[in-house]
DNA sequence: TTAGATGCAAACCCTTTGCTTGATT
DNA sequence: AATCAAGCAAAGGGTTTGCATCTAA
């Protein structure tokens, strides 16, 4: 069975203070100021033991590294193509319409949007 | 401006051979048998120029390799998590489902569906 | 006391890059 | 002849793993 250490409540806390869908390796230098001899590995052990755990969950940014995000209730990732946010947005309908598919039997699905968010396309 | 060469010619020929979404590696292991000093590095180099040239198109699986698709037509992949294929699939008035998105402004998505693809539902 | 977690460094895997040689235009 | 591409090997970056030590239960 698991045991409480305190890493595993910091990391869990820093990805749910760190809204901005943190790398492991942000949530370390963060973490690592005030827990110096905090390790990566411990890090990188402890998100993938949330995430299979159903406590977090992984973005995946093609061709950059993983992020994580604390945030579980059903929602869609928008990434800013100009300064790499990955914003949190809703799209109506979109769950029924994809798990409904006529043939085949969709369980899960990971969508990423891309454009420019609102910042970038007016400054 | 580009060069046409023999190993350019074979790595697309090879993509649009291979429909299954082939990695990089399995591109590079199907050609060797018939051309023994083919580099891996000139298959990647290759395949990334297509992609920016709007050639091919790069599938990403979360936490495995990426995988080029030949087939340029609008369509989404579905993830079979008991056998690793990826399939084509077609869903309905998805593109403009995402696209219109009240106050964002969306260009592009990925999409990837997982679940268990009918050949391991019923074996 | 003892199973499980941490820290550290090394290993891994996929992909890219530097450089020399080779091929295309 | 000039330029771009290929081949090879080495480097790179993110992530995982082996192992000794440490800590929660």
């Amino acid at each position: 069975m698991m045991k409480n250490t305190r890493q595993k409540e910091i990391i869990l806390d820093a990805v749910n203070h760190l809204k901005d869908h943190p790398t492991a390796d942000e949530i370390y230098l963060y973490l690592k100021k005030d827990n110096p001899k905090l390790s990566l590995a411990t890090v990188y052990r402890n998100l993938n033991q949330f995430a299979t755990e159903g406590r977090i969950r992984k973005v995946s940014v093609p061709g950059d590294s993983e992020r994580y995000d604390a945030l579980m209730d059903n929602h869609e990732h928008f990434y800013c193509e100009s300064c790499g946010t990955i914003l949190d947005i809703h799209i109506n309908g979109l769950e029924e319409h994809l798990l409904n598919h006529p043939t085949m039997m969709v369980d899960d699905y990971k969508l990423m949007l891309f454009g420019k968010c609102e910042q970038c396309r007016t400054h």
